[in-house]
DNA sequence: TATATATCGATATTATAATACTGATATCCC
DNA sequence: GGGATATCAGTATTATAATATCGATATATA
């Protein structure tokens, strides 16, 4: 039986991976070849362990003593990690302006996303197109994504259609959904559910608030 | 000396809130009156305990055995305690398309959030206006948030900005940063830097992806 | 060339969060 | 009215993640 050696990549560390990255390039810019794990735990305000722990996790090389780390083989091995190298597809559903934030959004090809269709139930905004994508009928969703093998879908619908709309983005074959409306959403066990959790965030900015302001007083 | 007795509320029941309050309200136009602790974890698959705990951690009454919990007495101290009720004002800097979306998406007022006016550096930009609210030039940021009194800035400049922007909402006064920009922010101590992190995001999907196709194949 | 030191990897410890377990109790149903 | 049972609250356990510690080693410096 051939055992996985490579660590598992826990999931805080890979939220940590695309500011390991940005900070990377930032040094990578500089002309600065090698960094040492208290540096990078310095500049991102984290722990020198963690960091380490964490580099072990994606690089399989070495680091060495006094030195550190390699930064342009760090940074490679990170992006192929998180697939900036191989472009996934995706559709979103969902026409209204944040899916217009996301479609302009020019940073997401650099991380490996390429939206290919949209999706609206709304017949003014079907048959426009947002940058060069046109919006297509909601009720095509499925076969679309199944014809076109896309594994991504991202939902940008009110609450109350969100459901649904995943519903048929399951039923064309997508593995992972970005979901921003604030709902729960039930898929079988195999797909991934990654909530972009806008009222979560607020409700993290609200509460400090309230500590900080009622300390004071 | 007095202690406080109520159960700290902790980071992670903070980020499920919005889905009970989602699915409260949702039981509410049911006309249902209580609701189990059991019955909410299988809605929102979640663990019984999980969610039992949450609800004591921000309600103080008790839920009675084989009834639950007052659905509406619920809602009202979870809202409550994200301050839903109170609105707090933001500024936000970077008047690009995500802080269009931000700034027109209606359901943040009722989360108790309100952007009072908007910053960039784009000279064909300031002037104009989004959704009512004036754009501003970005050397006026510290001078605004200190003037009225704003605790909240929000973020969506371009990852090279961000730094410096955050530097000015600080100087403003400035208690609580919702940061859209994919850098580390350094601040002092007493401020909450929330990330909004789309590239983390991107990064579980694609990993997500990456094994159920290499499982696959 | 010898010594000091920054950094490494590995292991141990601690902190935080999730889940399992247990006895008590309000409601339901016969 | 008297079980049966769903659910509760509280405590115990387990899982996960973060941090501290320690001996080993590559580089720098005297």
């Amino acid at each position: 039986m051939i055992e996985n050696v490579r660590q598992v990549v826990t999931t805080q560390a890979l939220y940590r991976m695309p500011y390991y990255i940005q900070q990377l390039r930032v040094l990578q810019e500089q002309r600065i070849e090698t960094v040492s794990a208290p540096k990078i735990a310095e500049l991102l305000n984290l722990n020198e362990v963690q960091v380490r722990k964490d580099f072990a996790a994606v690089y399989s090389a070495k680091g060495k003593p006094k030195t550190g780390f390699n930064v342009a083989e760090l940074l490679d091995s990170m992006e192929e990690l998180l697939g900036y190298n191989n472009s996934d597809e995706a559709v979103i559903v969902g026409a209204g302006s944040l899916a217009h934030a996301i479609m302009t959004h020019e940073g997401f090809q650099d991380y490996g996303l390429k939206i290919v269709a949209a999706f609206d139930t709304d017949a003014d905004r079907i048959g426009t197109d947002i940058n060069g994508i046109k919006i297509l009928a909601a009720d095509k969703i499925s076969n679309l994504c199944r014809r076109m093998k896309i594994h991504i879908g991202i939902i940008t619908v009110p609450a109350y259609r969100a459901q649904v709309v995943c519903d048929q983005l399951v039923a064309g074959g997508v593995l992972a959904i970005w979901n921003f409306a604030p709902v729960h959403l039930s898929v079988p066990d195999h797909i991934l559910v990654q909530n972009e959790n806008l009222a979560a965030s607020l409700a993290m900015l609200s509460n400090h608030l309230k500590q900080a302001l009622g300390a004071e007083a």
